[in-house]
DNA sequence: CTATTAATATGATATATGTCATATTAATGC
DNA sequence: GCATTAATATGACATATATCATATTAATAG
């Protein structure tokens, strides 16, 4: 069983308030898990009963809307921690969580994590801004879609995933979504999204080999997201 | 001074964690203030160093969009606090709040209220499980504004409108927003929400009398909201 | 390696929604 | 009470975006 010590989850996430003792207490009680690309590690209702920590790989959180489509409502990557609010909130998830690459993931037991609340008032400060950050992030999300056209929204997404997650040696978009989830990232239809990466391809913005999207213009990226 | 053991805000928010001790404490360095119509409590990017008890009223929190308009990202009103997750953040405020009614407020300074994280653990329990709350409604709201039409969203605003602050004697909203707030809610252009409206009233499922709104056909609206 | 399926791409068209113009009505100040 | 301004309403039109159809290319299974 590996040290939660020396986990770069421990490294970034609100676990970094924890101390040696806790810290050992909780590499005992949590459970590693792989998963691969495409699996499911929750879905939207379903009773969670503790956090998730990424070691490695990144996963969307989606949300069903009621006419049937998928919206990826966020990334988390790893260093990050999944279904807090959940836990917090003793309800079901309201996201489901897949995903986009292979992963590894550690589960911590609600009942242990609930424990560090009482105890480690930095930690709870720490997921408290998280929490925060979250909502923050999540209006900016929600004014984005009723203000910002579908072509700002590309331009935008299209830089976010440059900024997060950065590039391989030929420069193009470390992360690899495919076309119709760049399109529930955006919120329109796939064709649209298709046509607007064309468009912008056409325009020197970006460059499209095969599934790789690689950015050739910030600025004016930048320009048109607004 | 009023005493906040009695207050209603104390009745409903996270406040009510904390003991007569802490109330005791709460009175003595809290500021009362009357807001009127339309009046701004605080605006986007300030510092504001504390949170509000809203003790009677409602209140718009907007954040402007990069092209200009503002967009209302929630309402808010007597019984809850504000500006919880810019003081948990210590952070600007990131939403302007600006009274949609004559306001009864306190304010209450950080210092005292940080305190609470700090001794009361049900109080940081209350205040994350209200933040989580929020964070769940905004996720909702980023994929409605994302994949309903804006009838949808028009249907299902009324509908939050009708449930949230109820109706008058005369069965209308008793909540009184102009059309360009409900657009700014819905997110759309004002022609298009009056637009919408009058087709509503024409098919008989509100009335329109003056900025009066009267819900007349609460499944019909359900079902177009979906 | 080939067959089958899934993903990407593009055209044609329909439709929802935004924008601009202009009434009409209500609210407000003097 | 009248003038001025703001809010509501509606028409005409432009345009962004969705939808449906159909290639084309890439991925996957057998």
């Amino acid at each position: 069983m590996s040290k939660c010590e020396e986990c770069i989850v421990r490294e970034f996430s609100s676990l970094k308030a924890l101390n040696k003792d806790e810290l050992v207490k909780l590499a005992g009680c949590k459970t590693s898990r792989i998963i691969r690309k495409g699996d499911v590690i929750f879905e939207e209702g379903e009773n969670v009963n503790g956090i998730f920590c990424i070691k490695d790989g990144v996963c969307k959180l989606t949300k069903l809307s009621p006419n049937g489509k998928d919206h990826i409502v966020k990334l988390v990557t790893k260093g990050e921690l999944l279904g807090q609010r959940s836990m917090i909130s003793d309800e079901p998830v309201h996201l489901s969580a897949v995903a986009l690459e292979d992963m590894e993931v550690c589960f911590i037991p609600k009942t242990e994590v609930m424990g560090f609340f009482d105890k480690n008032n930095q930690f709870s400060m720490n997921v408290m801004k998280t929490i925060c950050g979250d909502l923050k992030e999540a209006d900016s999300h929600t004014v984005n879609m009723a203000q910002k056209t579908v072509k700002e929204r590309l331009a935008e997404t299209l830089l976010y995933l440059y900024n997060t997650f950065g590039k391989n040696e030929d420069d193009s978009l470390k992360i690899q979504l495919s076309r119709d989830e760049l399109a529930s990232m955006i919120g329109t239809a796939t064709e649209s999204c298709i046509r607007l990466l064309s468009d912008f391809n056409k325009l020197g913005l970006i460059e499209l080999v095969g599934k790789k999207i690689t950015i050739k213009d910030i600025s004016k990226l930048k320009k048109i997201s607004e």
